[in-house]
DNA sequence: CTTACCTA
DNA sequence: TAGGTAAGG
């Protein structure tokens, strides 16, 4: 992917940071005052790693949320307010453990974690992007378009939002603890091209969104009862669609919001167009040591040295875009 | 999650 | 140099 520009779904990289870059007990890294920083350390390192090896990245962050995606929020809220209250029993019990497990739940992005990741990557020089509502369907834009040549996210959602090309599990990194478990996996960044995938599914892009609806997607979290990703599978391929299966394999009545309109947020979601062109602009050093160092208490030396890896790694890349410019004259 | 360091 | 582990803020 060497000189490619790589669409990443933002609050899909900094939400696994505030998860994952924690202490044994979960205590998330602060600085002196308090204030979380794993985003800020994700963030930087792995930008580096990523600009390093060659790719080009562009960060699209969410702008508002469609209205039909609020049920799902709430949820998720819910969610999170039971895993704290486990994590406050389980500190109660001194169950480590337990307390890394319901910390990571509980993880919130919040709108200052949000404008810190933002500032920094800035102050980096690499590419900041504001989606107008998803960020991952600008991102599937973005890609589509062939302003990015993939959007990077671990949501195959992505792909229901036509995303030509899809990259996971982006990060240098080779290894995945699992949950709950001291076993970890070996983990490769894993590459989807949509017209291979609709090809060997036999599926359309509608018939893929159709298959998410009836199993459920952010804006049916529920789904249809019954229904996993076999049996939808089988539905879509037989019928070739929701409303062809109606009646027959699928009950009218268990069909409980406009699946019509959720399709309809997939093929045609709120997007915008990039205002300028997406370039990686030289890194703002004083800049990136006021936010780590002075304001986050950062070790001078890791972000001296990471500065300098970034410095390295923007060169190369920018001497090579030349020479692929160069070679279509030729 | 990533880096830095230690051991074999 | 690969693989395991503690620390990072």
């Amino acid at each position: 992917m060497k000189g490619k520009k790589i669409a990443i779904d933002a609050y899909n990289a900094i939400y696994q940071f505030l998860a994952a870059i924690r202490q044994t007990d979960g205590t998330p890294l602060m600085d002196s005052k308090g204030r979380p920083t794993s985003h800020l350390s994700g963030i930087f390192y792995r930008t580096i790693n990523i600009v390093e090896s060659g790719i080009i990245p562009v960060y699209v962050f969410d702008g508002k949320p469609p209205e039909e995606k609020s049920a799902e929020l709430r949820r998720r809220i819910e969610i999170k307010e039971k895993a704290m209250e486990k994590y406050e029993q389980a500190r109660k019990e001194g169950e480590i453990r337990s307390m890394k497990k319901y910390a990571q739940m509980s993880s919130r992005l919040t709108n200052a974690v949000a404008e810190e990741s933002k500032e920094l990557l800035q102050a980096m020089g690499i590419p900041v992007l504001q989606a107008p509502s998803e960020g991952e369907a600008e991102a599937a834009y973005l890609t589509h378009k062939g302003y990015t040549w993939a959007s990077a996210s671990q949501d195959y959602d992505s792909l229901l939002f036509g995303a030509d090309r899809l990259v996971r599990n982006l990060t240098l990194s080779g290894k995945r603890k699992l949950p709950n478990k001291d076993v970890y996996v070996d983990i490769s960044p894993q590459f989807i091209d949509f017209v291979t995938l609709a090809k060997k599914l036999e599926l359309s892009r509608e018939q893929l969104i159709d298959i998410g609806i009836l199993v459920g997607t952010d804006y049916n979290p529920e789904g249809v009862k019954g229904i996993g990703a076999k049996t939808a599978l089988k539905i879509i391929k037989k019928y070739g669609s929701i409303e062809n299966a109606i009646g027959k394999d699928l009950d009218e009545k268990d069909i409980d919001f406009d699946y019509k309109h959720i399709r309809k947020l997939f093929l045609d979601p709120k997007v915008s167009e990039p205002n300028s062109t997406i370039e990686m602009e030289n890194p703002n050093e004083d800049r990136i040591r006021e936010i780590l160092v002075n304001e986050h208490d950062f070790n001078e030396d890791r972000v001296a040295n990471g500065i300098a890896r970034l410095h390295k790694g923007m060169k190369i890349s920018k001497n090579m875009e030349r020479q692929t410019g160069l070679d279509k004259w030729f």
